[in-house]
DNA sequence: ACGCATATTGTGCTCGAGAACGCAGTAAAG
DNA sequence: CTTTACTGCGTTCTCGAGCACAATATGCGT
């Protein structure tokens, strides 16, 4: 009744050829003739022939493992949520032979990501992804996959020179442009405003001094001069840490905060709403349960979603798409930059996207 | 070497019955001795058995066939890219045996509506994905198509009350809410808002209201008793239709126009834009084409975005896995209440999400 | 105990692509 | 003139689930 897809056999009857032989002009391995080769090269102009992805599959159903590289969930939530994404996509792929084999590193230690690494690389999966916060180390690590042949999937952080399968995540300078954008908003008369990086390893963070390029070029390019851009950069748990924070806080110039890091959010909005100053602007990163309570406080003003969970979810979709069904994966699947107020919040952590 | 998955062979070997047997009871289409149920089911709990779903799609491999009811997407940027969302489907699934059909009618007239509904109802789709703006037209089809057990999924409106597979769109109250927040962003003073429904067929879009009902109720939670709010419903297509606009707009005292349709959005910003009138603050919907000048150009604010394209993306999507792999839908896909805004829309432009 | 009906169970083919295998034919090497 | 090597090509089996049908087993009546 309805007009069936068009097979290997089909071509093969309509070229009087054997499958056999349409089988190895489709995937050019030789051993076929002049005469064959052009027979069945002429049906296949004809029609458009879309193998079975199905049928292709199923019968070089092999066992494909995928190890994700991944900072330790327990110590933060943005890599818990990161985790999430990633036993989410365990559970939608379980179906399909995938292996999905999670490794932990500690965020704040190379030498943990070099071990760990290491592990991995021990193991030959199929494939790995992980988010290279460390930029030397991730580097000679994917040297190795890449003389191995081990496609590899970045996300978070981008790496482009390493030539990664894909790399999923946030464009961070226009990130930056937009929290600018949103520092701006309604608030034209000028004054202080700091970018804060709470961070272990700013050094290493390049995509956080990205943000900062962006917030500080959209304040350049509009000419807004009355504006002083203030840079500082804060180890959460170094010494004296709540003092430089409080500093910060109490100058009673400053009129935003623009905090880089998502767990950075919250401190400090903490800090903003013990000291009972909410007439100063904030805006972060991600929907993190801390983050929450300060948005719908309004403490926090704006948050910029990076979609840790399913940034993850992706990387390993498009890893898996790419293994089992030979799907060609984006080279940069750049998110959009999702503003969250007080009024979308719900809607986003409602909605089923992933 | 690798932990082979378990086949419906290895549980009969396991449970010392035949294959059929097992499949018997998976399925449970009776016919089986109360021994050799108790044994399979003893071995199904020890061992949790995920059927291979490419083995199963792939035998039992039919053509579905799915038929797209919408309005003509030639006449309206929105239904285009509904359109484009079903096309990008259509190639995305393309693999798997499934006929996608579009049926085109005319969005401003009912009696279309009803004969292209007929008219894919006398096909007999395996599936149908319709977006249903005509309330009792709609009604009456869906009630055929439920006897006939065909299912059909919804997009852009909702009618709860026909219980389809699917709804997929936004949840218009809340973003009526997004609205109001927007539109009071940083304009705290008060004056007088306007809400504007430019459309054809008001009594019919439940959905423009109750993007109004969000709007108000945010004003009324907030106490905020100095905004003004007017509600106009104007039809494009009327006579006095510029008058009117016009008349609305020369009103000194507003301060801002909140559009409940996203081809009325930049109706609405040109005639801003030829008078001149900028300290307007203007909310609407959609990246279209034609919104998208103006905000650029600052005469639109704010979008909130609908994503038609994803919403009948995953209309399809949701149906074809259905269809294919017995996927169950989610009752209700409730998009994000995006806010698109000058710095964060070539990033929703650019991105790959689909 | 036998025939027949029904209940239960097992076998074997299907889907479509991939790939191993093997056969026939031919050319080069011994 | 045989052996080996290689080409070209067709056949056949594989993957795992689904399903039709064949093959048993059980029960009941005579």
């Amino acid at each position: 009744m309805n007009p069936k897809n068009i097979r290997i056999k089909d071509i093969a009857r309509l070229a009087g050829v054997s499958k056999g032989t349409v089988d190895r002009v489709l995937h050019n391995r030789g051993r076929v003739s002049q005469e064959s080769f052009q027979k069945v090269m002429t049906v296949m102009e004809e029609i458009d022939y879309k193998p079975n992805l199905i049928a292709r599959t199923l019968s070089s159903s092999r066992n494909y493992s995928i190890i994700a590289l991944l900072p330790d969930p327990a110590e933060d939530a943005y890599w818990a949520q990161t985790k999430e994404g990633i036993l989410q996509a365990k559970s939608e792929w379980g179906h399909y032979n995938l292996n999905l084999e999670i490794l932990i590193f500690d965020q704040y230690n190379k030498e943990s990501f070099k071990e760990k690494a290491q592990e991995a690389f021990r193991k030959k999966p199929d494939g790995i992804i992980t988010a290279p916060i460390f930029y030397d180390e991730a580097l000679s690590f994917f040297k190795l996959l890449k003389k191995e042949e081990i496609p590899y999937v970045l996300f978070n952080t981008n790496i482009p020179e390493v030539n990664p399968l894909s790399f999923i995540g946030q464009d961070s300078f226009n990130s930056g442009k937009v929290g600018a954008e949103l520092m701006y908003l309604g608030q034209h008369e000028g004054g202080k405003l700091a970018v804060l990086h709470l961070d272990e390893d700013i050094q290493n963070s390049v995509h956080l001094l990205e943000k900062e390029s962006g917030f500080r070029e959209y304040f350049k390019k509009k000419n807004l001069l009355t504006f002083e851009i203030q840079e500082i950069s804060l180890k959460p748990n170094e010494d004296g840490f709540e003092d430089n924070l409080n500093r910060l806080l109490s100058d009673p110039s400053l009129r935003g905060i623009f905090v880089s890091t998502s767990k950075g959010t919250s401190v400090v909005a903490a800090h903003l709403e013990k000291n009972g100053k909410k007439k100063i602007r904030l805006i972060g990163y991600d929907i993190l349960d801390d983050n929450l309570k300060y948005l719908r406080s309004g403490t926090i003003d704006f948050l910029i979603n990076q979609n840790p969970k399913r940034q993850a979810f992706l990387g390993i979709s498009h890893l898996a798409n790419h293994l089992i069904f030979k799907k060609q994966a984006p080279e940069r699947d750049l998110f959009p930059l999702e503003v969250i107020t007080q009024q979308n919040l719900d809607s986003y952590l409602k909605s089923c996207i992933h």
